[in-house]
DNA sequence: ACCTCGACCTGGGCGC
DNA sequence: TGCGCCCAGGTCGAGG
């Protein structure tokens, strides 16, 4: 569950949950899941704190369980859910447009490699089927907290977003603007689908180059950002609240994308076939009389 | 500093 | 039913 709005939509499902909460027992299944320090020391160094603030920053989600800092990143394929055993346990649901599986609640299964245990029969569980996810707990003095941090860059949801930063980044680069979108330095958060969604609105094809940008239109795009990250974050809770409610496969088609894996398919703005071309190595579905060069 | 490629993994969908 | 191929939200390191 990888972009921003999804990484935003774990954490506050979990904000219920797990602050005040302390590890009594960990487990870590598959020793290829990257976890640092090495399993034996993560699992004794969590038993016994207590979650305390759930943060985020980009894509990475930020625990805090003084004196340590636990980091964790989703990959591909990450998932962290919260399992009470006094409720039911729940199917997994495939995203309509980007295959990704979602759920409330399930049990542990081949594919959950991280059980946190909190004494009172709940559990925070992390499942990664392709295994690109990363935990990483580290004490707050440790000097590599802060350059872990450090490699996180702007998140365009806070007000660190600010438009002559963004400027001056993109138009001192040649790289086209699809691969500048997807630095997690400039704009920590964005990934293939929500930078896709941004170019669109704004009407820049993914393969302009950065320096060849107007101000205006990098104006439009700056605007654009936050605002496609908005708009998935609100479908993705959307969805997320209305499976709570157990009325699933409605709401869980509530998301719009506008571009993104759409290729093939007709403009909703214009119904012209939309294109589909590699950018930055990834591939990229961009509609030819919406977005400019 | 940038690009491209391959690696890291598993599973779903498609064509034959 | 099965096999082979291509595809997928992300990042990292090597080599040009």
């Amino acid at each position: 569950m990888p972009e921003l709005p999804e990484v935003e939509s774990v954490r506050r499902s979990l904000l219920p949950y797990l602050p005040g909460r302390s590890v009594t027992e960990a487990e870590v299944h598959h020793p290829k899941v990257l976890v640092t320090p090495t399993p034996p020391e993560f699992i004794s160094q969590i038993k016994g704190k207590r979650f305390e603030t759930l943060g985020r920053r980009g894509k990475l989600l930020i625990f805090e369980l003084p004196p340590y800092y636990l980091l964790i990143h989703l990959g591909m394929t990450g998932q962290v859910t919260f399992r009470d055993p006094g409720r039911e346990d729940r199917p997994f649901e495939r995203h309509p447009h980007t295959g990704l599986q979602r759920t409330l609640q399930h049990p542990v299964d081949q594919h959950t490699h991280i059980v946190l245990h909190f004494g009172d029969g709940c559990a925070l569980l992390y499942r990664d089927i392709r295994k690109f996810g990363k935990w990483r707990l580290i004490h707050q003095d440790n000097p590599r907290l802060q350059s872990e941090l450090a490699k996180v860059g702007t998140d365009p949801l806070t007000p660190d977003w600010k438009f002559e930063p963004f400027l001056k980044a993109v138009s001192k680069s040649d790289r086209p603007i699809k691969a500048i979108l997807l630095d997690q330095q400039i704009c920590a958060g964005v990934g293939n689908i929500y930078a896709d969604e941004a170019l669109f609105v704004s009407g820049i094809r993914p393969e302009s180059r950065g320096s060849q940008l107007s101000r205006p239109r990098l104006k439009k795009l700056f605007q654009a950002v936050p605002e496609v990250l908005l708009k998935g974050l609100a479908a993705g809770g959307t969805s997320f609240s209305d499976y709570v409610d157990a009325d699933g496969k409605k709401g869980s088609n509530q998301e719009q994308l506008l571009v993104y894996g759409r290729y093939g398919q007709a403009c909703f703005r214009c119904q012209q076939t939309l294109l589909r071309t590699t950018v930055a190595q990834r591939t990229s579905s961009w509609c030819k009389t919406c977005q400019k060069p």
